[in-house]
DNA sequence: CGTCTTTGACCGGCGC
DNA sequence: GCGCCGGTCAAAGACG
C-alpha cells in the first residue's frame, strides 16, 4: 500500500465504514450488535493541551465470544496484535455495564498510540476497540523486540497450552469471493478472511503504520510480516510456529474467533484483519 | 529488578 | 457557574 494505490483506502474498501466521530463507540457498538464486525476511521482533533493536533482514530468491533472462556472473562480483553500494550486505566462508562480499559503502546518509549477496549453495552458479545495515534507518527517496533513483549509472550505461551488448537482453528476459510479478490487485486492488495469480516486498511489514515518498515526492522523480522505468501492463503495457518510465534499467536487464540493481523508488505502498508 | 495491572484521584471539556 | 463525564496520572502491589 503506497501512494500508488489510491484505491485501497477507507473510502473504497467495502469493509470499512466511517461513522461520526462523536459516535465512535456507540456507533460501532450498535453496528456490532446487528452486523458483522465493523471498523471506522476517524481523524480527530484533540485539545491543544494534549499537544496532539491530529489524532487518527479507528474503531473496531469484534465478536467476543471466544474471550468468554479466557482469562479475560468478564472483562474487556485487550486484543492481541503485534505490539505491546500497557493498561494505564480503566473507567466505568456511563450507560454501559462494562468498564472501558485504556491501553498505551509500550512497544517503544514515547509511543503515542493508544487503544481503548470495552464491551459493547448493546451487545456484550461484541468487543469495541478504539485505536488512536498521532497522525503520521511512526509505529513502533513489534512487541517481539521488547521486554514487555517477551513477558507478554510468556503469558501467552502459558495460555496457549490450553488453546493451542484455537490458534490454528481461527476461522479463516478462504472464500470464493476472497479468492476472486486476490486474483483481481493482486496478492499483496488483499486480506484474507474477508467473509463477513471487517477489514482495516491503512493508507493515509494510518501512515504511521506504514512507517513501520522504515522504523523497525523487527517488524519485518516477524513472520507476521514476512510470510506474505502464506498470509495470502490463510491468515491463521500461514505462520510457521516457532515457540515465540506460538506465544504471540496464543494471544490470538483468546480473541473472538479471530486472527488479528497486522500485515506489512512491500510497498503495501500494514493492514489489520478483523474477523 | 523491571514491568505489569489495579485503582482512586485529578484534570479538562462539555452540556445545562 | 456548576456538575457530569471521559481520559489520564500516579502510587501501590503483583508477577516473572
Amino acid at each position: 500500500m503506497d501512494a500508488g494505490d489510491p484505491s485501497f483506502n477507507k473510502a473504497s474498501n467495502p469493509y470499512v465504514t466511517e461513522q461520526e466521530l462523536e459516535d465512535n463507540d456507540n456507533a460501532s457498538s450498535e453496528t456490532g450488535a446487528e452486523s458483522p464486525p465493523s471498523t471506522t476511521f476517524n481523524d480527530i482533533k484533540l485539545s491543544p493541551k494534549k499537544g496532539r493536533r491530529s489524532i487518527q482514530k479507528r474503531v473496531v468491533s469484534v465478536p467476543i465470544k471466544d474471550v468468554e472462556g479466557s482469562r479475560f472473562k468478564g472483562e474487556s480483553a485487550p486484543p492481541s496484535d503485534s505490539w505491546a500494550w500497557r493498561k494505564y486505566g480503566q473507567k466505568p462508562i456511563k450507560g454501559s455495564p462494562y468498564p472501558r480499559g485504556y491501553y498505551r503502546c509500550s512497544s517503544s518509549k514515547g509511543c503515542p498510540a493508544r487503544k481503548q477496549v470495552e464491551r459493547s453495552h448493546v451487545d456484550p458479545k461484541m468487543l469495541v476497540i478504539t485505536y488512536s495515534c498521532e497522525h503520521n507518527h511512526p509505529w513502533p517496533a513489534s512487541r517481539h523486540n521488547t521486554a514487555a513483549a517477551k513477558q507478554a509472550a510468556a503469558k501467552a505461551a502459558a495460555a496457549a497450552e490450553a488453546s493451542t488448537a484455537t490458534v490454528t482453528a481461527v476461522k479463516n476459510e478462504p472464500s470464493t469471493s476472497q479468492a476472486d479478490m486476490e486474483q483481481e487485486s493482486g496478492t499483496e492488495e488483499r486480506f484474507t478472511d474477508l467473509t463477513e469480516d471487517s477489514i482495516l486498511t491503512t493508507r493515509d489514515e494510518f501512515a504511521w503504520f506504514g512507517e513501520m518498515e522504515t522504523t523497525s526492522s523487527t517488524v519485518l523480522e516477524s513472520p507476521l510480516f514476512t510470510e506474505r505468501d502464506d498470509c495470502d492463503a490463510d491468515v491463521a495457518m500461514v505462520f510457521p510456529m516457532k515457540e515465540e510465534d506460538e506465544s504471540l499467536f496464543a494471544d490470538l487464540g483468546e480473541l473472538p474467533e479471530c486472527s488479528f493481523v497486522f500485515r506489512h508488505q512491500r510497498n503495501v502498508g500494514p493492514r489489520v484483519g478483523i474477523c
